[in-house]
DNA sequence: GATAAATGTTTTATCATCCTAACAAAAAGG
DNA sequence: CCTTTTTGTTAGGATGATAAAACATTTATC
């Protein structure tokens, strides 16, 4: 019988569209005076009786602070697991648009999905990396625009 | 008025789910003489009657050619489905493994859900970078190397 | 302050994925 | 063959995420 957690019962861990949800509120929190169902299900491209309804599940699980008709607030909790995915959701987005070239719109939505698969360790990786890139450009030359001539040359001669 | 069903009804995306299941089954069909159902269980991590109602579902989907206690037959349509989830796999966990140095096992598991998240853009840019690092070596030292002693330092200095 | 508009909730349903339990067929092995 | 073991299916249910329709509350506007 082991797996003793905190003193509480199993702590189920999040899912991914929880982490959605948070990472959406914490960032409209820092938009706008106040957050409400609106605005979330604007942002997710969802119906408001969804949003209602995963607030009473965050709530449950103490991520937000919500009684019906008010303001929407996160938690310590919450707002830990928001800004966690924000820092993700940006280290992704930037490895897509500076290195890879990505187009902003797609490396958004592709952020979105993959900060939910990535291990903290990759991410660490991957933060490191983009540094090293970013700040050992190859003899007087960009790092990056060599990787562009590379790239023009291998559409050229496919 | 209703949806034609047979000749082009809208034809719905695939699930991530259903991909790996095709990409399962696309291995197995590489590894071994017939794909059972107990092995894709196995192999998926889920039970059997998962298994049942899930071929039935690609089946009718037009995905798999499965009569029931009948070996599983990929479609053309599913190889090529599975077959493409196998080599974005391979992409993503060459990237995790060779240029972020990720544990092996942990970069299958990520790649396992990047590969549905990812354009093709975004895949044939990671190709050509990979690539392009490979292929590159700066100064008669090896790239990668380089990289391996800059991390050593930041993790020194943090 | 009455009424209209905007916002939010409840109820009910769907869909996808998974499970357990009970049953059924196929394969193995005497 | 007949019996046991292995493999597979069906039935029925749980959960998580979603929506449409109907209803409720809050806010704005006259």
């Amino acid at each position: 019988m082991a797996e003793s957690k905190k003193a509480s019962a199993v702590e189920k861990p999040l899912t991914s569209v929880m982490e959605d949800y948070l990472e959406a509120i914490f960032d409209l929190d820092q938009e706008k005076r106040v957050v409400r169902v609106k605005d979330i299900a604007r942002r997710m491209d969802v119906k408001m009786p969804t949003v209602s309804s995963m607030l009473k599940t965050l709530n449950d699980r103490g991520l937000v602070n919500y009684e019906k008709y008010e303001y929407v607030e996160l938690t310590k909790n919450g707002a830990g697991v928001g800004k966690e995915m924000r820092r993700r959701h940006e280290i992704l987005r930037k490895f897509l648009t500076e290195i890879l070239t990505i187009d902003h719109d797609v490396a958004d939505e592709e952020a979105c999905k993959m900060e939910h698969a990535l291990s903290d360790a990759t991410l660490d990786s991957l933060t490191d990396f983009m540094e090293f890139i970013q700040t050992c450009p190859r003899a007087g030359e960009s790092w990056l625009s060599l990787f562009e001539a590379y790239r023009q040359g291998v559409k050229s001669t496919a």
